[in-house]
RNA sequence: CGGGAUGUAGCUCAGUCCGGUUAGAGUGCACGUCUGGGGGGCGUGAGGCCGAUGGUUCGAAUCCAUUCAUCCCGACCA
């Protein structure tokens, strides 16, 4: 093993790629574009999964699942969702594999043609909304509030770990509604959900914004989103929320009867949230010595290891200190292997990213306290043994606290409101980030700007101040600042 | 789909230009040993149809052709 993982400063991509393998998240697999999420990384997954579900059903919502399959003609029903998806189709067209009459292993039978052809789902509002017409009738059925946890396929160009894969896991929530305004409730009400989790949990910070209809998603008539900044400058999209109007109610006819006994179509939205926010949390908070995480979302939250070795007295020190740790919820592990030595051990657990490390040596318990290293700052204390938990306890909440106000901090350092194209185009070159500029609100402008610069509109943030302004880039009139950045 | 590159040990790569016994290194792995407060030292060992196919040649990891795959940079995207 190498090491050391490619610093940030030499090559951010590189140093994403070196953190995704060398702390045991993922690896690419045999197939093009799909990766293989290792233990740690799913574990890490797991508890990010776990939390966001908590969150969904106590918002009320309830879990279902839906076929992995979609007829093709599905998603011919409504036009703007085909041609948002349909480029990128892994596409199901037959049943069956013969043995090659030539001897060359298996082939396709052609017998086994599909009558029509399945595509594996991109998304699932298609096939969920055909069966909600099944499923309402009246008002009565409704609101309807129903999540899939499922893996997806989207067959991309060109992937990368985590944050574009050709499969990737993901959650989907479509919900049905009688009315316009409670669907526009319940696709806010989710953007705030993901936002909590994302700034709770995550410990990233995020905007909370709409997104042009030029970044809409294929099908919505809103698209609500959750904007995170990452170490490089560029912007991560790390979840968002579509208020989808009554376009698949009507191509899918899902109709109920109103209380005056009067047909109306349904409201619907769908949100959702992907293994792509594992490569949000890893840019966030991490650093050359490896995965940082936050203590609320880390699997192993405290180790300990001995020194040099294990020994009576040293184990006996940690199974007081991991009883009283577990004791209060935290998660604790003691690193008794042998045949490797206390700073391997140390390297090793720092790029797994684990919050705290106590280090017990003969030396300290003779004194009768223990080290303390925690990762986010790489400081290192000596504590007492006596009320050592009750230290921890507040230190993990502390490091959580840390991670995100240095995220903020860092966001606002590189977040920069410019008035003019030369400034737009300066900050957006050199120092990346957020840009915070005047947009006539036309389709043509914010494309022009993007082949200009590469930046694209992140958002237009929630939270925008009415501010009379000139476009950047035309000039026109505009009444508030959206957020531009170069994006993964 | 355009542009660029690479396929040799589990991993990272040298060797290829200029063909010549038995294909190398580092790291990892196994065993032994001395160690032990920040990725240890020494010793021994296992591990390869040099991406695939076909050619040229007395002889191919090396030259030629074809092919497959992967990676990087673009356009597309959560």
């Amino acid at each position: 093993m190498a090491k050391a993982i490619t610093s940030r400063s030499e090559d951010y991509s590189q140093w994403y790629i070196d953190i995704v393998k060398r702390a045991g998240l993922a690896d690419n697999s045999a197939v093009r574009g799909c990766m293989v999420i290792k233990p740690y990384g799913f574990a890490i997954w797991e508890k990010m999964r776990d939390q966001i579900d908590l969150m969904f059903k106590e918002t009320g919502h309830v879990n279902a699942y839906f076929p992995l399959f979609i007829p093709k003609s599905f998603l011919s029903r409504e036009a703007e969702h085909v041609e948002g998806f349909a480029k990128e189709c892994a596409v199901v067209t037959h049943h069956r594999l013969m043995n090659d009459p030539n001897g060359g292993g298996v082939v396709v039978d052609p017998s086994a043609k599909l009558e029509e052809e399945l595509i594996v789902r991109p998304t699932s509002e298609t096939i969920i909304w055909h069966t909600y017409k099944d499923w309402i009738n009246s008002y009565r059925d409704l609101p309807l509030l129903i999540n899939q946890w499922a893996n997806v396929v989207r067959w991309e160009m060109r992937t990368r770990l985590f944050l574009r894969t050709a499969e990737f896991l993901w959650q989907e929530g479509h919900t049905a509604h009688a009315t316009r305004e409670e669907a526009v409730a319940e696709a806010e009400l989710m953007q705030k959900v993901y936002a909590d989790f994302a700034e709770q949990y995550m410990a990233m910070p995020v905007v909370k914004g709409t997104k042009t209809p030029n970044e809409r998603f294929a099908g919505a008539e809103e698209t609500y989103t959750i904007e995170a900044l990452m170490g490089d400058g560029k912007a991560l999209q790390a979840g968002t929320s579509h208020f989808l109007g009554q376009n698949f109610a009507k191509a899918f006819d899902v109709k109920f009867l109103n209380e005056n006994n009067v047909e109306e179509y349904v409201w619907a939205t769908s949100w959702g949230v992907s293994t792509r926010l594992l490569g949000g949390l890893i840019m966030t908070h991490s650093d050359d010595d490896g995965l940082v995480l936050p203590p609320k979302l880390a699997p192993t939250q405290v180790m300990i290891v001995p020194i040099p070795k294990p020994a009576v007295e040293i184990d006996e020190a940690a199974g007081i200190i991991m009883k009283a740790l577990k004791a209060k919820g935290i998660s604790v592990d003691y690193d008794t292997d042998p045949k490797k030595r206390p700073g391997f051990k140390f390297a090793e657990h720092e790029l797994k990213g684990i919050p705290v490390r106590i280090g017990i040596g003969k030396r300290d318990l003779a004194k009768g306290t223990v080290e303390i290293a925690r990762r986010d700052t790489k400081e290192k204390t000596f504590q007492p043994m006596e009320g050592v938990a009750e230290y921890i306890e507040q230190l993990l909440e502390d490091i959580q606290n840390n991670l995100f106000d240095r995220a903020v901090q860092y966001r606002a350092d590189h977040t920069t409101s410019v008035d003019n194209f030369d400034d737009f185009k300066e900050v957006i070159e050199s120092k990346g980030g957020f840009v915070s500029a005047h947009w006539d609100g036309t389709d043509e402008t914010e494309k022009k700007i993007k082949e200009l610069t590469k930046a694209t509109i992140r958002c237009i943030p929630l939270n925008a101040e009415e501010e009379e302004g000139a476009c950047i880039l035309t000039g026109k009139p505009s009444k508030r600042r959206v957020l531009f950045a170069k994006a993964y």
